[in-house]
DNA sequence: CACGTGAACGTTCTAGAACGAATG
DNA sequence: CATTCGTTCTAGAACGTTCACGTG
């Protein structure tokens, strides 16, 4: 094969020239070629046996050429070619068609060879001696190490010495991933916000019933006889009410059964759906009592409440939402939440709302009526009641506040260990100044003075 | 120009790759390379391992320079330069290719390293020996750590010009990501539920407040005819009034019997939701009848709250919702808005809560009363008027929404630094201030003290 | 003016593309 | 003719060095 000329040495003529120079002996023989000799280039076999030609010729010529223009680093890791120019004239011909340097870069790059650095940190480091060398780096190119030629092959090739191929895969699926769960992310936000909107909804809903139940009521009731007859009818809606003649009447069992009474009347009205008698029963646990007296206290009281005097005491709070801000006509109403809402909202600027929410309850809280109890009493569910009233609520929004700010946090943990890395990321800036920034730099200045 | 020649040994890819995977002919010997030199081959290999020459040079350069020109600080947190001209001049070409300070200090931006202000506070504090020193600092870049070094970047770079390493760097950027991701749907999710119940708990709050001043307004209409009263309260619902005429007449339950009594009237008006909320809800719909007789009579509270006098004047806020729409009798008002809300709520059924809750809605909605007015005009608050009733409260659940949102998503990205403080203040509003404010105010300023 | 950053230009190394040659 | 490899030339990416601009 080699023998005759053959190959290519293409580009110009001088190398053609050269490459006649070129005994081309070649024979790498030495310890490594034989074998492969017929085996070359053809790819036949292959699989990862075949060792190419280019890698054989090279490993040959970095074993067998005269120290002085190229050989092995010390560890045997490596080689450096000390004098390019020299190496591509008297060498590289002797083995290649062509007599380039830059041509047999090419190929060691194609085979995955890297460039070692050759600078010294310090230029008086610099050795004109060594100045000109040139280290290249293969993994599986290594002194002694014939054998681990098979493991590289040339990166244009399926095969894939190259590491960067599967990375990239890797990579592309990790992306897909982080795209895929930014999109759940997304639809769970979406969801948060819808859910939140219909439970606010459905609130809205219930005390809109209220509102007109209570002024059916008292319609009713204002005609003074008919509250009685109502009773007797309606009772209640009867539901509630039947209980209440019922309690009265009888007597009844008052205590929880009293309301187990109540409230089987009132279920079978709802009746309804098991669900809800569930929701019912989960429900009552938590704000039994306040909750029912509130409420039943309440309406009367919510009309004052919200009204003048009433009102303004929410008000008070500072926050209030409800009340305070409504100042003199909202006064009256409750209604509020909004408008508390508003206000926080405006000032905090970023947070907004969750602290009005707070607020608002708080205002509420200060209300200071039964019904903080029972605000508390629902509160206290989740939370654990003991806290003042508006505490609860509070604490509620702290919590979630703190959540919040926790996966803030946890992003932050987890995000710097990210970040570090990334510094591909796209604001490097950031990165930068916030790292200069925050720890070091404050403590340091004193220092400066040196 | 400057030194000798050119050298660049272009950092670029060489010098992390090569570095890494090389054994180190490099010279930068010193303490420095050793240990990357092993790293080995594989240019895979850390990609954080990674030292840009840069950094080696200019640390070899610090620790090895005659201290009257250049060294560390005491603590050895920075470095100073003494003498920068002379720094200039004689050490910076013994490892770069050039001969200014200027491009030195450029060098170090790329770096994150920050110039320390050396400038006396008080001109009689100018010492002529300290005036020209020039100090930088760099959180990675401490005497004796040389390993630090390598998690100073470049900010300008993408990656290296290893591939591989990049690609390292990337897939665990990412992995990072997606893990940060999966945490974060985690915690949606838990919030979501704390939300939710939170939500419900401010509203069950208002409501309760409602029905407290309803039925204070109530009773102090009612004087005249207490003993219809008596039913008249009951009346709401029995519930509510219930507890009432209980406690009055029987001293029934009393105590949180009492209460319950009343609740249960209530409850099974609202419903005896177990929490308030749910068991609202939940009851409402079922039994919207019942519940309205029990609402209505505390209503009737309402109704003079939102109707005539006061809720009128609530309302002229403009949010108040309840009074304001409730315009006049409560029962005139158009009810609509909440329909056409529960009915898009229907819709979604998805949710799984929310449905639920909406349903409940939709049977409040079916009331159609005035009170649907109410609810608008509350949420109108929010938002501004012009919206469908719900939205104001929707806005605010939005918002608080997106606030939570927007703090984990800050998290993410930048977030990482600042938030970490936060938790701890009592005032929501004040965390999130906080969290915002702090990351950076920090940074720098106090180490100018200049 | 000082400091930090952006932009321009040069250098180095890696990778892509084009074309020839050899093998089957 | 299809495939693969060799050889060149060129494009791309990243860092290094300078110079200039904006902010305080």
């Amino acid at each position: 094969m080699v023998g005759p000329k053959r190959r290519r040495m293409r580009s110009g003529g001088n190398v053609s020239t050269i490459s006649n120079n070129i005994p081309k002996n070649n024979d790498m023989t030495g310890v490594i070629d034989e074998d492969e000799s017929s085996a070359q280039t053809s790819k036949s076999t292959k699989g990862s046996t075949t060792i190419p030609i280019f890698l054989k010729k090279t490993y040959k010529m970095i074993d067998s050429n005269p120290q002085e223009i190229a050989a092995w680093t010390p560890d045997g890791d490596m080689f450096v070619v000390k004098d390019p120019d020299q190496f591509a004239a008297d060498i590289i011909p002797q083995y290649f068609d062509h007599n380039k340097f830059s041509s047999f870069a090419r190929q060691l790059n194609f085979y995955g060879f890297r460039k070692m650095q050759s600078k010294p940190i310090r230029n008086s480091d610099f050795d004109a001696n060594t100045a000109k060398h040139v280290t290249f780096y293969n993994e599986n190119f290594k002194r002694g190490r014939y054998d681990l030629l098979r493991k590289i092959q040339r990166s244009t090739r399926g095969g894939g010495s190259n590491p960067g191929q599967n990375q990239e895969r890797d990579i592309n699926q990790l992306k897909d991933k982080v795209i895929n769960l930014e999109k759940t992310i997304q639809d769970l936000h979406a969801q948060q916000e819808e859910r939140m909107r219909r439970l606010e909804l459905d609130m809205l809903g219930r005390m809109e019933q209220m509102m007109l139940a209570m002024q059916q009521q008292q319609q009713q009731q204002q005609p003074q006889y008919q509250h009685l007859r109502s009773i007797g009818n309606n009772s209640m809606g009867g539901a509630s009410m039947m209980p209440a003649d019922l309690h009265k009447s009888g007597g009844v069992g008052v205590g929880p059964n009293g309301h187990m009474n109540g409230m089987n009347g009132m279920n079978n009205n709802g009746g309804g759906g098991g669900g809800l008698t569930n929701a019912i029963g989960e429900s009552l646990d938590p704000l039994p009592y306040g909750a029912r007296g509130a409420s039943v206290s309440t309406l009367s009281g919510l009309a004052h409440l919200m009204g003048n005097q009433h009102a303004s005491i929410g008000m008070k709070n500072g926050f209030s939402g409800i009340g305070a801000p409504s100042g003199i006509g909202g006064p009256t109403l409750p209604p509020h939440p909004k408008q508390k809402q508003l206000q926080t909202h405006n000032l905090p600027g970023s947070l907004s709302h969750p602290p009005g929410r707070v607020e608002n309850l708080r205002g509420i809280s200060a209300l200071s009526f039964g019904i903080s109890n029972l605000s508390r009493g629902i509160s206290s569910e989740s939370q654990g009641g003991g806290n003042g009233m508006g505490n609860a609520f509070e604490d509620k929004f702290f919590s979630m506040l703190m959540n919040g700010e926790k996966n803030a946090a946890g992003s932050h943990t987890n995000n710097n260990s990210m970040y570090p890395t990334p510094m591909s990321a796209p604001a490097p800036q950031n990165n930068m100044n916030n790292n200069g920034m925050k720890g070091p730099v404050p403590s340091r200045e004193g220092s400066d003075p040196i």
